[in-house]
DNA sequence: CTTATTTGGTTTCTTAATGCAACCATTCTG
DNA sequence: CAGAATGGTTGCATTAAGAAACCAAATAAG
């Protein structure tokens, strides 16, 4: 059986789970966030098959994540670089990192820091227009309408 | 063979995709944050398969992200419900659903608000401690001893 | 109280995805 | 030119996913 369609669940998560939902998708992104931008190279720090690392930056391609480059000089050498749909999922990232370092401690010997001050980033959280943080408790679903759809728990 | 292992990669972003990071995990998760708590409403909901559920909120509850709640009053009948583990997630979902519906366009015919003040949220975005929004190309990637690592594109 | 239905699964079977290794054409390097 | 690296493709074995059937316990209907 084919595996289930995402992308026609008239969901938006849905939707972006169809695009980078799998195990590796989101993998490559991040390493592609790290500087990574050659075959070998996502090869190697990741230990992915060739095959599916194949497919994965395919698609990723195919859905405007990333682009192919061709830097050979005379044929083919090519570089994968995130375009601006892909840099846009360094939110997602991070979220899903911070989450991690905090119900599962820290993994990873990498920390992000901002550029100008060097110290360490402010946790990603849902704000209000007011820059007030929300929880799920905080949020209503509503339809266009307005109408609420069911209370969140 | 198994299905690649990615709690050890030194990654914290690979250990939280090993925890939520296929196709289905994320979408109990979701449906759970609308105030889904039954077996037969997440099933009805999402159109999963009972198998395939049932081993995704098992591997919820193993991970910590779900509960499982006896409600039965003599017997077994039972509720998912989200734990403060899964409810952080809140953040992760909401960048997903953003991020979707800045690209791919609105494929949801519903929205956030705030509760208060029944207005739509801010974009969820990476900031640095004084609330300045940061792209991937504002942080700088660092080992423990704070000396960076390679340059993000 | 008895029967029907709902709930929450498990089992079986088929198809798809994953991982590994081998292979291959082109392209740089020495 | 020889040899290695790059960027794949192919074949095979194992695992996961999806659909449907089946099932025991618990609840609802009458």
């Amino acid at each position: 059986m084919t595996r289930k369609r995402f992308d026609d669940m008239g969901c938006s998560v849905a939707c972006a789970l169809n695009e980078v939902g799998d195990w590796w998708s989101l993998l490559v992104v991040k390493q592609a966030m790290l500087g990574t931008r050659r075959f070998v190279d996502f090869q190697h720090s990741l230990g992915i098959a060739k095959n599916i690392l194949c497919n994965r930056l395919s698609r990723l391609v195919d859905n405007g994540v990333m682009v192919r480059v061709d830097v050979g000089e005379h044929g083919k050498r090519y570089e994968y670089r995130l375009t601006d749909k892909g840099r846009d999922l360094f939110t997602v990232v991070t979220a899903l990192r911070q989450w991690s370092e905090r119900w599962n401690g820290e993994k990873d010997t990498m920390q992000l820091v901002d550029r100008q001050t060097g110290k360490p980033l402010a946790p990603v959280a849902v704000q209000n227009q007011q820059g007030q943080t929300l929880t799920v408790r905080d949020v209503r679903f509503v339809d266009e309408d307005g109408k609420p759809l069911e209370e969140a728990g």
